[in-house]
DNA sequence: ATTCCTTTGTTGTAAAAACAACAGATTTAT
DNA sequence: ATAAATCTGTTGTTTTTACAACAAAGGAAT
């Protein structure tokens, strides 16, 4: 565990907290480490759950899969992204997605109740890490706005140059890599494969995007 | 002002607060209400919004126009509903949706940081209200997450089912009333209206719901 | 290097949705 | 009460998407 101090320290929760000052904290969040192989569940849709996650290595997707196979992707997980703060009210139910590795990865829990209580003396950063955690909400909410501003377009091309043009901005670059591949984008966008390959390749003709692979460039 | 303070104190925000106490909180919080006609404005995009507004009678829409006119509506706001929950943390950057006023409504703004900074002494009820706000967030996130799971359906008829069926469950019963009509529905779910209404119409002559007006009841 | 497996692009067809136009019902305004 | 405006359902047409099947390219494994 203690070789992920250095990156919690660079993640949105810990923001502000020294490293050794997290090192310190992590018996008190009650720090649990755990490893997963590529394509293993890391939480299942309905599990109840009272921790927070943070991704430390590799990466996961969190999808739901319906009774007849079709998957949507919501989101995207890498080192150093959090998971599970939205469960972390009283009674906020079960999970509605599950989170699975899309690599070899490692994820730390940490008790949601230790960490939004801030504990009596020792850890004085703690007020921090609430003030952290609140934020980080607040930014996740506004990432699933803009996630529903992608869906909420009616054609595929639109959808696809509405998330294209915010990756962009979000990553500063006209070229950038997604976490995606073409079954995965799909899922992600809700469209189909096929037809969403098929735009693409009609908006690189009209020298609108370029790509190879999950590497995109915006014209 | 004063008249709306039964209302503050069923809200979530205040939750565990008695009225007296949310009376004496109003000029902490900077408290400043306002009224709008139907159909005007309360927010509009690319404002900077440094409040959290709560409606305290009335009824309003989140919702965003493209350049071809096109609309889609994010949620509903009505009485005792709190928005700009989300845009609490500091350079959150400026608002991604309008909220237009659907009735003659009343909102009440607080200021967004001195309702999340305790104050030095007076009300000891503080803290309680900014783990409220927390957990309203949290709450609000996984609102999204659901509203996401509709949008993500592949077909018009799955995306009516999918709201339908939650509305039912959230509402308790299995028939129920919704915040739209044909048209806000199909912008709500971003979908065309005609094919929606028959949609509707086919599923009613399924047997599978009922419905007049913005009332529906699942069978 | 060869084989196997995965990913991506391409095409034709079937299904669904968007669009447009309109009639009847309901509500609102005068 | 009447007229005007809005809302809802319905239909036919056009456009788009989903689906299915397959070939080509790229990577991984042996």
């Amino acid at each position: 565990m203690k070789k992920y101090v250095p990156i919690l320290a660079r993640t949105q929760l810990f923001r502000g907290v020294e490293a050794c000052q997290v090192e310190a904290m992590l018996h008190c969040l009650d720090a649990r480490l755990c490893t997963y192989q590529k394509g293993e569940y890391i939480l299942r849709q309905g599990d109840t759950l009272d921790d927070i996650v943070i991704m430390v290595e590799g990466s996961a997707h969190i999808q739901k899969d319906d009774y007849w196979g079709s998957r949507s992707i919501l989101g995207h997980l890498e080192a150093g992204d959090m998971f599970g703060e939205a469960y972390a009210a009283p009674e906020s139910g079960p999970l509605l997605n599950d989170v699975v590795a899309t690599d070899n990865c490692a994820a730390i829990f940490f008790d949601v109740r230790r960490v939004i209580t801030t504990c009596s003396s020792a850890c004085v950063f703690h007020a921090l890490v609430v003030q952290n955690m609140f934020f980080a909400i607040c930014e996740k909410n506004k990432a699933l706005v803009q996630k529903l501003g992608h869906m909420s377009q009616r054609s595929t091309k639109e959808k696809l140059l509405s998330y294209l043009s915010e990756e962009a901005k979000r990553q500063g670059s006209a070229a950038f890599e997604i976490p995606f591949n073409r079954q995965q984008l799909a899922d992600f966008l809700s469209v189909d494969r096929s037809a969403m390959s098929n735009e693409l390749c009609k908006l690189r003709d009209a020298g609108i995007i370029r790509f190879a692979r999950n590497r995109f460039e915006l014209l």
